[in-house]
DNA sequence: CCCAAACTTGCACTTCCGGCAAGTTTGCAC
DNA sequence: GTGCAAACTTGCCGGAAGTGCAAGTTTGGG
């Protein structure tokens, strides 16, 4: 991922990921209720507290790939000179999905459809999300201006992520239309007005 | 609240309610993160196992008004005959708003904000929300018919859904203008096409 | 080579949450 | 009203989550 990284930081990349890819693996295995941070930890070949060092709580460590992707979301559109920013956000979204749409054979819908059914990880899982959206839509009042401007920033931030949340969602229960195109169509139909 | 019930039924109402006002109560005296199940149970009279027989969680017992009046509102879209939806339900919306913004006095500014920081909160509070957007979703996808109908119907859940909290969340960060003006404004710009 | 800072780990403690079984209350039919 | 079944409450138990603390261990830099 990160490169010009000492020896500390890039131990500590790899247990993050080793956690991250055994809880995945667990999940997989038996079930995502039925896995324990006891074990998380010990298919990853550390202790229970080095985990709770890493992850505030066993549902965010499954949704690590999410947060990362999203952080370089964030990352890419603070570099986008763009002019229109709607046009910006849903460009950078769709490189996002398409990536993820992409690489999906590994884990990523498995993963997802593992966590669909158990309400607590919705929580988490959209906790995550919103997170996210608190970030961007600070990103976007730096360049939203006029009368009232921050209501706006954060109206589009909001909307933003609805339609990811939203294209994502339908795709994984309707994979017959593939997730860029889904994306489109969402992102056109909540487009904000007064952008 | 509900009239034409069994003892049984009323009890169960008066314990959950007892629950709930105990909970805002405790969380107003020493704050939210301080309050255990235990406590709650005490104030409210019930041993801490009657308490989780009747919440699932901690968070959930904060929610439980708004999940009540989220309830009220679904209902009262299944009743309305309405021929434009989204006037539907932003009609409903703001009635509900309204009467949130006037019993506001009491406990639900206060309750947000006491909860407001904590992230674990967030999380239950956006589960809940979004446990109503899928209810909504059905509700709405009876309604909606053409080409591409259920994901026009989640789209329209969704953004209807975010309307309200994104207005809900800058009002309270916002107070000068009233929450229903609030909402107005960003419904108006969060209206999805293709309804 | 050595030291300080950073990281890991075990331990203790509080809290959450669900199963189970015994006790209590409610609804209902007679 | 009496009695019974279903529903509800409660205490007890155990597994798991999550966090502060104080050792031990590793890393980076002088």
């Amino acid at each position: 991922m990160e490169e010009n990284l000492g020896l500390r930081e890039r131990k500590k990349l790899a247990t993050r990921m080793a956690l991250y890819e055994a809880a995945v693996r667990l999940a997989a295995e038996r079930g995502a209720e039925n896995v324990t941070i006891d074990a998380i930890a010990e298919a990853a070949g550390v202790s229970r507290r080095t985990f709770t060092n890493y992850f505030a709580n066993k549902e965010e460590v499954f949704y690590y790939r999410d947060a990362y992707r999203m952080r370089r979301l964030c990352a890419a559109i603070r570099q986008q000179p763009g002019s229109d920013l709607w046009t910006v956000l849903t460009g950078a979204a769709l490189e996002l999905l398409t990536e993820a749409y992409r690489d999906a054979d590994t884990s990523w819908i498995t993963q997802r459809r593992l966590l669909h059914g158990d309400p607590n990880h919705l929580a988490h899982q959209i906790a995550a999300y919103t997170a996210i959206e608190r970030e961007l839509a600070g990103e976007i009042a730096s360049r939203v201006t006029g009368p009232g401007a921050e209501l706006r920033a954060r109206v589009f931030a909001a909307s933003f992520m609805t339609a990811m949340r939203t294209s994502v969602q339908y795709w994984i229960d309707h994979p017959e239309t593939s997730l860029p195109d889904t994306f489109r169509t969402v992102a056109a139909m909540v487009a904000p007005k007064g952008s």
